[in-house]
DNA sequence: GTAGGGTTAG
C-alpha cells in the first residue's frame, strides 16, 4: 500500500481554472480522488496539507463527501486531533447525518465524554437529523464512560421511541453501559430481549459479569453460549473467560479454554495471549506462564508485568526482581507492581527500597497507584517524614486528590500518629467516598477518639455514603479503644437489618474485644456461643486478651486452647496464656508451656520499637547493642530512670514476674525493653518541643507506659507510641488513653 | 457513496 514520506510532495486535485490535462477534473472526480488522499494520510501534518488544498479549491465546501471524510480521519484516526477535528467540523456548511454522528463518536472516546450529548443536543436543534441507529451507540457509550445510569436510562428509551430499541448495535451497548453503571439487572433484561443475539451480546454479558465480580455467572454464560449452535466464541470472548478463571483461580477450566483456542483456532492476539499469561499466574502456575512467556513472539508491557506479578503472587520476589531487570522499557506500571506486591505482603521496608530506586530512574513519572502503596508502606513502618514529602510531591504536581489517594493520606498520618494533619486531608476534600470516611474513622479509632469516630459515622450517612464492612470494623475499633459498649452492641445489632452488611468474622472478633476489654465476659463468651459462624483464631484471641486485662484464668485458658486448636503455631496466644499464668502465680504451668514452646520451636516475637530522626528508620530490640549509638543510648536511660525514681517511679514488678528463665531475663527486663531505647533515641536525636515518635510491634507494657508518662512530664516532651493496635499520646504525664488499653 | 457495539496487567 502506497503511504507518504513526508518530503514527499502531494499531488492534489487542482482548481478547474489551474488543471493540468492529467490531473481529475470533474467534482466527483476530485472527490474520488481527495478521499482517496485521505485514506493515504499517516499523519496529521499530510491531513493538514490536504485540508488547505480542500479550503483552497472549495471543495471542503461543496461537497460533503470528501468534507465528511476529512473530518472523520481527522477525529478518529490514530493521529486524530479532536480540537483541530472541531475546527473541520465548523467549516463544514452543513453536516450531513454521518457527519455529526463521527462528532459524537469521536466526543464519546475522547477526554470529555459528556460533550457528546451537548453535540447531541446541538444536532437535534440545529441540523434536520433526528438520532439514528448509529447514533445511540455512540451516545450510550458515551453514558457508560461516565457511568450514568439516569442517561443510560434515557438514551434507552429514546432509542425505543427511535424504533432502533431493537438493533441488535443499540442493545449491546446498553449491556455494556448498564454493567458500567452497575446497573445488573437491566443488563440482562436487555440481553433477554435480544431476538438474534450476537458474539459481542455474549461477549459483553461475559465479561461485564467478569468484571463486577461475578465470574462465576460469567462462566456459566460461557457454557451456555457454548451449546447455543449459532454463536461461536471470539477472541474477545475467551479473554473474557480466562479472566474469570484468573479471579476464581480455576485452572482446570482455564486450560480447557486454551485447549478450546487451540481446537477452534481462534486467532491468539498479544491481548489472548496475554489473558492466558495472566489465568496461569493468577491460579500459581508459573511453570506453564513461563512456558507460554517464553515462547510468545510479541511481548508488551502487560506481558512482562504479568510476569513479575506471577511470581510476586508466589512470593519470589528474587524473579519479580529478574523480570523488572530485563524488561526492554521499564514503565511505571511495572514498578508500581514490584512495590505494591512488596507492601501488600508486609514488607513496607522493602517497598520503600524499590520506591527509592524508582526515584533515581529518568523519565519515569510516578502515579497515583506509586503514590498510594509507597504511602501505605509509610503507613506501616511509620515513615512519617517520607509521607509528608509525598504529600507535597502531590501537591508540588498537582496530582489530584483522589479518592484512593486522600484515604492513603489520611491512613498514612493517622498511623504516623499526626492525627490533626489525618484531619486537614479529610476537611480538605469536596467529595468523599466510602473508603474516605473510613479512613478517618478508622484514623480517629486508633487514637482512642472514639466519640468523634461515632459522630463520623453518622456525619458520613448524613453525606449519603453508605457504610461497609470495613466502616463497621473501625467504628467498633473506635468503641473498643473507648469503652463505648452500648453504642457498639446497638451498632452490632443494626449491621445486618438496617444497613444490609452481614457481618464477618472481624466484626465478631470487634465485638468480643468491645465486651471483654470493658470486663463484660460473661457476655462475650454467650455473643460467641450465639456466632451463626465458627468462632475464628481472632475471636478467641480477642477473649484471650480480655481474660489477660481481667485475669481470669479459666476462661483464658479455654480460649487460649481453643485458639490454638485453629493456629497451633501462635505464639502470641502462647505468651499471653504463660503472662496470664505467671500473673495468677501458677509457675509451674507457666514452665510447662514455655517447654511446650522451646520444643516445638516456638518463639516469641521480639519486642522491635522503631523511630524515625531525618528520614531515617531506626530500629531498636530489647536489650538491643546493635545500633551504633547504643552507648548513649543507655547512658540516657540511666539517666532518665535516676530522674524518675528521684521523682517517685517505682518499676512495676510485676511485669518482671514473668521473667521465665535466664534466656528471656535479658529480654524482659524492665529496662531494656526497646521501647524504652527508642525514646531515649528520641530524647538524643531530637531537640524539644518536637514530638517523639516511636512504633512498637508489640503491645506496650505497662511498666513502659508509665515510664513514658513521666518522661513526658518531666522533659516537657510530647511522646507518641503505636503499639500494635493503637496510639498512646503522652503529655504532662497523662496519656489519651487514659491507661484504657 | 462512507460508519457503529464487546478486550488483559496496576
Amino acid at each position: 500500500m502506497a503511504s507518504f514520506s513526508t518530503s514527499q510532495p502531494l499531488s492534489l486535485p487542482r482548481h478547474p481554472t489551474f488543471s493540468n490535462p492529467k490531473q481529475p477534473t470533474t467534482n466527483n472526480e476530485r472527490s474520488r480522488h481527495t478521499i482517496s488522499l485521505i485514506d493515504r494520510c499517516s499523519n496529521l501534518r499530510q491531513l493538514k496539507q490536504i485540508h488547505a488544498q480542500m479550503v483552497r479549491t472549495g471543495l471542503l465546501f461543496d461537497d460533503p463527501y470528501s468534507a465528511s471524510k476529512l473530518f472523520a480521519i481527522s477525529a478518529l484516526s490514530p493521529f486524530a486531533s479532536l480540537d483541530y477535528a472541531c475546527k473541520v467540523f465548523d467549516q463544514i456548511p452543513q453536516p450531513n447525518s454521518f457527519t455529526w454522528n463521527t462528532l459524537i463518536r469521536a466526543h464519546a472516546s475522547g477526554p470529555d465524554p459528556a460533550r457528546s450529548i451537548l453535540v447531541f443536543l446541538d444536532m437535534v436543534s440545529d441540523s434536520q437529523f433526528g438520532p439514528n441507529k448509529y447514533t445511540f451507540p455512540f451516545l450510550i457509550k458515551a453514558a457508560s464512560e461516565v457511568s450514568s445510569s439516569s442517561l443510560g436510562r434515557s438514551l434507552h428509551g429514546m432509542a425505543i421511541k427511535s424504533s432502533v430499541g431493537c438493533d441488535v448495535f443499540v442493545a449491546n451497548s446498553l449491556i455494556h453501559c448498564y454493567f458500567s453503571c452497575g446497573d445488573l439487572d437491566s443488563a440482562c433484561k436487555v440481553f433477554t430481549t435480544i431476538q438474534e443475539k450476537d458474539v459481542v451480546s455474549w461477549n459483553s454479558m461475559i465479561t461485564g459479569f467478569v468484571q463486577k465480580g461475578s465470574p462465576d455467572k460469567a462462566l456459566e454464560l460461557f457454557k451456555k453460549m457454548e451449546s447455543e449452535e449459532d454463536v461461536k466464541a471470539s477472541h474477545v470472548t475467551m479473554v473474557g473467560v480466562l479472566s474469570a478463571c484468573a479471579k476464581t483461580q480455576n485452572l482446570e477450566f482455564g486450560k480447557r479454554v486454551c485447549r478450546y483456542i487451540e481446537e477452534n483456532r481462534v486467532s491468539v492476539n498479544l491481548t489472548l495471549a496475554n489473558a492466558m499469561l495472566d489465568m496461569y499466574t493468577k491460579c500459581g502456575s508459573i511453570e506453564d506462564a513461563k512456558r507460554l512467556f517464553d515462547a510468545m513472539e510479541e511481548r508488551d508491557n502487560v506481558t512482562w508485568t504479568t510476569m513479575l506479578d506471577g511470581y510476586a503472587i508466589l512470593e519470589d520476589y528474587e524473579a519479580a526482581r529478574e523480570v523488572l531487570n530485563s524488561m526492554p522499557k521499564k514503565d511505571i506500571v511495572a514498578w508500581n507492581a514490584l512495590i505494591s506486591a512488596y507492601e501488600q505482603n508486609g514488607k513496607p521496608n522493602e517497598a520503600l527500597l524499590v520506591f527509592h530506586e524508582l526515584q533515581l530512574q529518568k523519565n519515569i513519572k510516578l502515579n497515583q497507584i506509586t503514590l498510594v502503596s509507597t504511602l501505605s508502606a509509610c503507613a506501616q513502618v511509620g515513615a512519617l517524614e517520607l509521607g509528608r514529602w509525598i504529600h507535597s510531591y502531590i501537591k508540588k504536581h498537582g496530582i489530584r486528590l483522589n479518592f484512593y489517594v486522600t484515604s492513603a493520606l489520611i491512613h498514612m498520618y493517622s498511623k504516623c500518629g499526626d492525627l490533626e494533619k489525618a484531619r486537614e486531608v479529610f476537611s480538605s476534600v469536596e467529595k468523599r467516598d466510602v473508603f474516605v470516611w473510613s479512613a478517618m474513622i478508622g484514623g480517629l479509632a486508633m487514637h482512642g477518639c472514639g466519640n468523634e469516630a461515632l459522630d463520623m459515622f453518622y456525619k458520613m450517612q448524613e453525606a449519603n455514603v453508605k457504610p461497609n464492612g470495613v466502616t463497621f470494623t473501625n467504628v467498633f475499633c473506635a468503641c473498643s479503644h473507648s469503652g463505648l459498649v452500648d453504642e457498639a452492641e446497638s451498632l452490632f445489632r443494626d449491621m445486618e437489618s438496617s444497613y444490609g452488611i452481614v457481618p464477618e468474622d472481624k466484626h465478631y472478633a470487634c465485638i468480643v474485644d468491645v465486651l471483654g476489654r470493658s470486663g463484660y465476659l460473661e457476655k462475650a463468651v454467650k455473643f460467641i456461643e450465639a456466632m451463626p459462624i465458627p468462632p475464628s483464631a481472632s475471636v478467641w484471641g480477642a477473649l484471650l486478651g480480655a481474660c489477660k486485662i481481667h485475669a481470669n484464668l479459666s476462661l483464658a485458658e479455654m480460649a487460649c486452647t481453643r485458639l490454638l486448636e485453629l493456629e497451633p503455631r501462635n505464639d502470641g496466644a502462647h505468651v499471653l496464656l504463660s503472662n496470664i499464668y505467671a500473673k495468677s502465680g501458677k509457675w509451674e504451668s507457666v514452665s510447662e508451656l514455655r517447654k511446650h514452646m522451646r520444643v516445638t520451636g516456638l518463639k516469641k516475637e521480639p519486642g522491635c520499637s522503631s523511630i524515625e530522626i531525618d528520614g531515617t528508620i531506626h530500629e531498636f530490640l530489647s536489650g538491643d547493642n546493635e545500633h551504633p549509638m547504643c552507648e548513649k543510648v543507655y547512658g540516657k536511660l540511666n539517666e532518665v530512670m535516676e530522674r524518675l525514681k528521684e521523682n517517685g517511679y517505682e518499676p512495676e514488678m510485676s511485669q518482671v514476674l514473668q521473667i521465665i528463665d535466664e534466656e528471656e531475663m535479658k529480654e524482659q527486663s524492665l529496662n531494656l525493653h526497646s521501647e524504652k531505647l527508642a525514646i531515649c533515641y528520641g530524647l538524643i536525636s531530637t531537640e524539644a518541643p518536637k514530638a517523639i515518635r516511636v512504633i512498637k510491634n508489640l503491645r506496650v507494657c505497662g511498666d513502659c507506659h508509665s515510664v513514658a508518662k513521666l518522661i513526658s512530664q518531666l522533659y516537657d516532651r510530647e511522646i507518641i507510641v503505636r503499639d500494635r493496635y493503637r496510639f498512646h499520646h503522652f503529655r504532662n504525664g497523662q496519656c489519651s488513653c487514659n491507661d484504657f488499653w
